[in-house]
Parts: structure tokens; sequence; C-alpha cells
RNA sequence: GGGAGAUUAGCUCAGUUGGUUCAGAGCACCUCGUUUACACCGAGGGGGUCGGGGGUUCGAGCCCCUCAUCUCCCA
């Protein structure tokens, strides 16, 4: 016997197992139309997140639709080294087993780096498996291993000799504890509480003070100039004139640039070029001297030649004090300013001048904008392209060095301050010594930094076919189907991509882009680890079953819009999961008799099934080209739930301890075949499981290889005559529920002859569904309007449910009053219309019939009420 | 400060070139129900001036203008 309730674990586990074991996700480049997906490469130290679990089971669906749609599917999978957060793991584990990474040479901590990737690399990898998703793991790549390096390094050299590549000394985000560069992506800016210090500066030969506001006390030291508005009256007489630096005792000049804010403070700005972007862009407009008082970890340089050694917070409030001590403050006011702080380490940002290595992009821009504005690459939704363009358009150079160890080493070696580059140390000896003939490789010094983590991953659609050495799957594979991302990695990866793409292989990377939204909370706050609002993936998955979370993950996620989770989704897909489940019962119980025939309602059902199921192929095969993979789930969940369980399986399923025909049976486990396969993509496990209870299959015959439904003709005319068999029946029990008359008794229903009610009552099977399902004694037409009982409208039929017990005029008068007034309202307005000269002779044809159309079935409502109430009239006062 | 998007039922959202009885779905809610697949259920039901105002049109949830509120991106 099974069970009442879907026990989602066991079952689960069993048909993944069973899949790896038929190698059903691996793929090889054969005759047939490739369908390929990389996976946006987790993050080697993560674990299973919501965001994760979105954006897979988005990529498995597609992946698995394609699959049963006959094309050779390859999904591939892998994770990126995340050179920050990995490097920070493996510091933070060291320094538990009491190790400071300064003590290791390079090679060293590499070692233990490695070590730590072996042991804890896979996880997430694994948690994807527990989600059911069909990657091809003999394929797994990762950023960092020969095949994917081999690629970075490759590019990097190509870049350069080309001249796209080149060592600049920029201001960039700098990482105090991490001590490397960010890139703007990694730096998160928050309002903070901070104190404006309002600092006199001496006019030098002057008892005047020019008074300045700054946030950052600290960076006094560094101050080469102090800058007002040109236009500033307050302090035209000071053109010119100097001042001294407090408590420093430098003498800078007074500057005027029109950058300075008049509003802001007093209109006076101390000029730090070596610490602040803007500053150092008016340092350069005035030719300002640069003194960098920060050493890399944020503490004070030499050249700040005070509080040597001492970290940046600390001397601000010791400057504080000092200031105060010495008369230079005028004031300090509470204030909020945005503060910017690394996404890894949470330290302050410092603006930093430094030596790095950039990519110049606007060499690489112009193809990857164009394919994105002409739908080359096509994106999902459309509004993205904007924000993409406006992007690319006003793109930065980007710099690809990290002071990290973790991570590809640039291939860039240094002879004094020559540089040369080289995909090997021999390779790049060979050109240093056609310039220095007499250097050894022991006079070769290697850059010491390595690459931004994204450097590999642009070249990910690329990498994981190899192609930058072998390019038979390339060319099968490439360009990729299909990428689903996340908006918020638009420029940091997607663009990245598009341009690598057409940089090395003169194609796209992949013909469209999916960008799933953010998951949210029920309060529309982001899933973060701080704020402790993610639940446990795999826990979901343990309570829900992977279908569940699947579901719920599906059931309310628009492409590109916020999806705000709720266990509740979960829940449902849990007990949608379990509707399913026990449709199933159902039909496994059911006896077959072989002397039974089939009677017309179980054929009509059948035929309206396979109606509807055609009809809802067209649906779904629109929806999914359009990625409203949402809408086509919940076609499904209907279709499911309401028609086939809800209608089918009741106008079917037989009586008490009766037997069932076996074409009726074989029918439905035909459908319910189909359903399944249907359903298959969103929900894989329980639609196998079910697949092979159904009925046997032969070895090989499995549901993940089943043909998917396609688009098929149907009769709509079949459909709306079953549609009206429902309605009518939902009509009988609402009579039954409003009047407490128990489903058990049977009634006697008439329809008033016409032409319509002839039709319905023509087609075959009509009337014995609308016997059963609304359990009836008989329905017959007749031309007797004045049968006793409760009459009702179904379309424009006048139907009477015949009744022999009291019954309540009064509301039943009030319901069709109610209805009469709706009706004349109706009707007037259709009337309003096709009286209007310029609607008939300005509308299209068809639009017009359909008014008169609409007027004619109106009018027959409005008629078919007033009788009605006319006999109500007469039964109350007789 | 510049740009983009949004505002439809209590909640989350559909609504595809303006035209069916078009104001919809799911969840939540209310009433009834333990009839042998399922209470993780069944039957039925109520609920919205489509953010406010103005305009174009024979006709506006949809197009235009304006105001309000919110979100996001860039600086």
């Amino acid at each position: 016997m099974i069970s009442s309730r879907y026990n989602p674990s066991e079952i689960e586990s069993k048909w993944y197992q069973h899949w790896m074991d038929r190698q059903y996700f691996h793929s090889e480049p054969d005759h047939r139309e490739s369908y390929s997906i990389v996976i946006p490469p987790p993050n080697v130290t993560g674990v299973l997140h919501m965001g994760h679990m979105l954006n897979n089971t988005i990529q498995d669906i597609l992946i698995r639709k394609a699959r049963m749609d006959g094309k050779n599917a390859c999904w591939v999978p892998g994770t990126d080294h995340a050179s920050i957060a990995t490097e920070a793991k493996v510091v933070k584990m060291l320094r538990e087993k009491g190790i400071k990474k300064g003590d290791l040479t390079r090679e060293q901590f590499l070692e233990y780096a490695w070590e730590w990737k072996e042991k804890y690399g896979g996880i997430i990898l694994e948690q994807l498996q527990k989600l059911g998703a069909s990657c091809d793991w003999e394929r797994t790549a990762f950023t960092m291993d020969e095949v994917r390096s081999e690629g970075v390094i490759k590019v990097f050299v190509d870049l350069f000799n080309k001249g796209k590549l080149y060592r600049g000394k920029r201001m960039v985000n700098w990482d105090p504890e991490a001590k490397t560069v960010l890139s703007n992506e990694e730096v998160i800016y928050s309002m903070e509480q901070s104190r404006l210090f309002h600092v006199k500066y001496k006019i030098e030969g002057s008892d005047e003070y020019l008074v300045v506001a700054t946030t950052r006390p600290e960076t006094i030291p560094g101050d080469t100039a102090v800058a007002v508005h040109p236009d500033d009256p307050r302090y035209a007489h000071l053109l010119g004139k100097h001042v001294i630096v407090p408590l420093i005792g430098r003498i800078v000049p007074i500057i005027m640039d029109s950058y300075v804010d008049m509003e802001f403070g007093t209109g006076a700005l101390k000029v730090t070029p070596a610490h602040d972007t803007n500053d150092y862009e008016i340092g350069k407009r005035h030719q300002l001297e640069i003194v960098d008082v920060f050493n890399e970890d944020g503490t004070m340089s030499p050249e700040a030649a005070i509080y040597v050694g001492e970290d940046r917070f600390v001397v601000r409030k010791k400057f504080a004090k000092d200031l105060e001590a010495g008369g230079h403050v005028d004031k300090i006011e509470d204030y909020q300013n945005n503060v910017g702080r690394s996404e890894r380490t949470n330290s302050v940002v410092e603006p930093r001048l430094s030596l790095q290595w950039y990519v110049d992009m606007k060499a690489l821009g112009g193809p990857a904008l164009d394919a994105v504005m002409n739908d080359e690459v096509e994106f999902f939704p459309k509004n993205q392209k904007n924000i993409y363009r406006h992007w690319m358009e006003n793109i930065k150079d980007w710099c690809i060095s990290r002071q990290l160890w973790w991570g590809h080493r640039i291939p860039a070696y240094y002879v004094g301050d020559d540089v040369f580059v080289a995909e090997s140390a021999q390779q790049a000896l060979n050109q240093a010594q056609a310039k220095y003939p007499s250097i050894s490789m022991s006079d070769l010094r290697q850059d010491e930094d390595v690459l931004d983590t994204w450097f590999s991953s642009w070249l990910w659609p690329i990498t994981v076919f190899d192609g930058f050495k072998d390019k038979k799957q390339l060319d099968y594979y490439y360009p990729t189907s299909v990428l689903v991302t996340g908006w918020d990695i638009i420029f940091l990866w997607v663009a990245r991509m598009v341009m690598a793409g057409y940089e090395w292989e003169g194609k796209r990377p992949f013909d469209h882009v999916y960008f799933t939204g953010m998951v949210r909370d029920k309060q529309r706050r982001k899933m973060s680890k701080s704020l402790g609002n993610s639940p446990d993936a795999l826990q979901l998955i343990e309570d829900f079953g992977a279908d569940g979370v699947r579901f719920g993950m599906m059931a309310c996620s628009p492409a590109g819009g916020d999806l705000l989770f709720d266990d509740k989704l979960c829940e449902q897909g849990r007990n949608f999961s379990n509707k399913i489940w026990n449709a199933l019962r159902l039909v496994d119980g059911w006896e077959t008799d072989p002397s039974l025939v089939a009677g017309e309602a179980d054929r009509l059902a059948y035929q309206w099934m396979q109606d509807k199921l055609s009809s809802l192929a067209v649906d779904i095969d629109k929806n999914f080209k359009e990625y409203r993979l949402s809408e086509a789930l919940m076609s499904i969940y209907t279709f499911i739930w309401s028609d086939f369980c809800s209608w089918y399986l009741e106008m079917v399923k037989p009586g008490f301890e009766s037997k069932i025909p076996l074409s009726t049976k074989e029918n439905t486990i035909s459908l319910f075949s189909s359903i399944c396969s249907l359903l298959h993509p969103f929900m894989p496990f329980i639609t196998e499981e079910i697949w092979h209870v159904l009925q046997h299959r032969n070895n090989g015959d499995d549901c993940i290889l089943s043909h998917y439904p396609k688009p098929a003709d149907y009769s709509q005319t079949l459909i709306d005559r079953v549609e009206q068999a429902k309605e009518m029946i939902t009509n009988i029990r609402d009579i039954r529920n409003k009047n407490g008359i128990k489903m058990m008794d049977k009634l006697e229903v008439y329809i008033i002859q016409s032409e319509r009610s002839e039709a319905l009552f023509n087609q075959s099977g009509w009337k014995e569904i609308c016997i059963k399902s609304a359990n009836l004694s008989d329905i017959t037409i007749t031309t007797d309007e004045n049968v006793a009982g409760i009459g009702f409208i179904s379309g424009t039929e006048k139907c009477i449910v015949a009744i022999n017990q009291e019954l309540d005029i009064d509301a039943q008068m009030e319901e069709k009053t109610k209805e009469l007034q709706y009706q004349l309202g109706f009707v007037a307005s259709v009337e309003a219309k096709l009286n209007n000269e310029r609607f008939v002779s300005g509308a299209p044809a068809a639009v017009v019939e359909k008014e008169k159309a609409k007027l004619a079935d109106g009018q027959e409502r409005i008629k078919i009420l007033k009788d009605d109430l006319a006999r109500l009239e007469e039964m109350k006062n007789a």
C-alpha cells in the first residue's frame, strides 16, 4: 500500500543516483543540436544559499526541458577560486592553528590553500546535487585548475602584446586589512555616524584663519593645499596666499578650483591628493605635491612624520585631541556620511595611489555593446539593456591586479624597471636576454600580485570547453544557449564575458541572458548572513523536499523581479507534491474489468483532457520562449490540481467497490505520464517516481528522457462545451450549498430548449458528465419554463433545478434582482457603444460584431431573469 | 546631483500592438463538509474608483502630461 503522504528523501536520493548511474547528465558532441549552459561558478568557499537555489533551479529547468526536447543538453558545473574570500578563510584557519601568514613563504601558503580547497571546495557542488541539478559532473571545472589557468595566462599575454593592457599608477580602493586593491563592486557604501571637524588653518603672514571642514583629521599630514571656489566672494582676497597646516607646520598654497562646493561646510576644502580621488584630480590640475601618509595596513607612514606606525582610527582620535588642545578647532558637528567598506573584510576602504595592472576597456567594449543593443545577445528582461548600455558607454579601465597570493600570479617579469610579459619564466627570460644578454633567471623578478578573480571568470564560457587549446568541444557547445545570473553582476561578469567572447572567439558567449531577481525576505530585505534572515537551504530541502523547494522558488519568481521568499511557498510546493502523490494512489488502486466498456462520459473526459493538454503545451512553449518559467509552472499547477485532479479524475472515477474499464485506466495512465513529463523539469524527483509506479517501464524508459509534450492542435469548441458543463455543475453545487441540500441527494435538472442547449446535448458524453459530477438523477431538455424549482443561468442557457422542499423565495429574488441590475447596466453600456456612430464606423468590424454578440447575450439573460422573477413573484403570492 | 523602474484584491504578482461578460491568478480570508486518493483535503463564496489629478480616443489598467510615494543604479 502506498503511503498517503509523499516522503521525498529516499525517493530523491534513489533517482539522483539512478540518473548518475545511467550518465544521463553527461554530454558529448554528436549530430544533435546542442543546448549548453555554463554555471555561474559559485565561490569555492561558499555554501548553498537562497540565491544559488533560485539560480540553479532555473538552469536545471531549462536544461532538463532541452534534454526532453531532444537536444544534446550540457550543463557545465564548477567553482571559482574567489581570491579575497578564500585567502581570508585560509588566513583565518592558519591563525587558529597559530600560524601567521607572514611567517610562510608564498609556496607554503599556497600548499595550505590548496589543501583547504580540496577539503571544503566541493561542498557547494554536493549541495547542488541535493537540489537535483543535472550538471555534467564529469566536466566540473575550477578557475584555478590547469586548463583554466593556462587560458588566463595566455589572455593576459595576448592583451599585453596587443597593447590593451598596461601598468599604471592610479587611485584605487584599498582594503587595509586584506592589503589589497578592491574593485568598485566590492565596496559597500552606507551612511555612518561620524563627526565633522571644523579646523582652523592659519593664513601665513596674517592673524586670519581659514576654516576647513573635514571628517578625516588624520589625513591632515597629507594636506598639500587648501582649495576654495573661484567665485566665492568670502575667499577672493586669499588668492595667492598660503596657509600653515595645523600641527604639521607645512606651508601650502590656497588654490581656486571650481570642484569645491561653496555650500558644503565652510566652502573651503583641504586637499590631500594621496588619499582622496577628487583631491587627486585637483592635485593633478594644480601640480600639487603628493604626500602619502598611510602604510598599506592603514597605519601612519614615515611621510606622515607623526604617530608613525599607529592605526588611522586611533590617530583620528589623537589628532582630534591635539587639534583641540592647540586651539585649532573652530567647532565639531555630528555628521552622517557615506562610508565605503570592504565587502569581504568590512574594513573601511582607503583611497590609495598605487601601481596596478589595468585592462583598456575602451579597446574591448565596442563589439560587446553592439551585440547587446542589436539583440545578438538577447537580454531577459529587456530593460537590462539600458543599464548595460549606460555602463558600457561610461566604461572605465579595469584594475586587475590584487595583492594576494591565492590566484593566478601575474606573468610579468621585471628586470629593474623593465617589464617582460610571457607565458613562462623561460620565455620572459628569452625576451629579457634580447635586451640584456648577460642576465640569468635569477635576475628576473616575477610580479608578486595575482589577477582579479573575474579575470578568470570572464573567460569561463571559453575555458570550460578548453577553448584556448582545443576547439573541438568549443565548436560544438559555443556560443552557449543561455546564461542565468543575477543582475547585480551584469558589469562585473556578464559584460566582461561578452567582451572576452568577441575578443578571442569573435562570437557572443551566449545567445540569451536570463537575469534573475534577488532573493529577499518577506520584509523585502536582502538575504544576508549578518541579518540572519536567510533560511538554511539544506534544511528547507529536508523539510519540504527538493521538489517542494524548487516549486517554492519558482512559484513566485518573475523574470528579473525580486523574489520575496517565504516558507509558505515551499509548503505550497510540498502540498502540491502530496496532491499529485494521492492522485497516483487513486489511479494505482483502480481495479480493471476487461468486460467493462468505457462510457461516453469517460471518452469525452479523456478527449477533453487531451485537448486541454495540447492547449497547455502551446502556452508552455510560449512561456519558455520568453523565460516566463513562473507562469509556465503555475499553468501546469492549475492543470494538474484543478483540471486533472478535481475534474477529470472525478469524472472517470468508479463508484464504491466498482471496477473501471481497462481503456479508461490506460488512458488515465497515459495522461498521467504526460503530466509527469510536463512537470518533470520543475519537479524532477516526484515525477520520475510516479512515472515508474504508474506502469512497468523498460530499461532506459525514464521520465527524464521522455518527450516533452509539444504544442498541438486542439478543438476549442470541445473545450468550451466541457467548460460549460463545469459551469453548470458548479451552479448546481452552489444551489445545494445555499439551500442546505446534501451532496448525496440526487437532483433533477431541466434545461430550457434552445439551439445551443441542443448542441450541448448532442455532444456525446456531455449529459453523462453533468449527471455524474453534480449527482443528478437526470438532466433533460424541456420547453416547459414553469418547472417548480430554482432557476439559474449557465452561459445563456436557462436551467432549473427541480426541488420539492420549502425554499427561501425572498433570498432568491434578491439574488436575481441584483443580477438583473448588473445585466441591465451591462447591456446599457453595450448599447451606448453600438449607438455611437463613431464607434461603429471607427472600430474594426470584428470588434463591432463582438459587441453585438455581447448585446444579444445580455438581452437573453435579462429576459431569463425577468421571467424567473415573475415566476418567483407568483410563487410568493400563491 | 544624474539616470532607470515601479505603484493593480489583505500579501506576492500577471495583465503581451488600446477593444469579448475584463479588472485576473496564487496565497490569505469566510461558509459548509470528515462521501473509501488526498484535512499537506473537498465544495462554494466574498474582496479592488487599477497611487492622485488632467489629457488624447468612439473606447484607457494599458498611450501622453503632471503630482505623490517607493525602489534600484551611477556619481
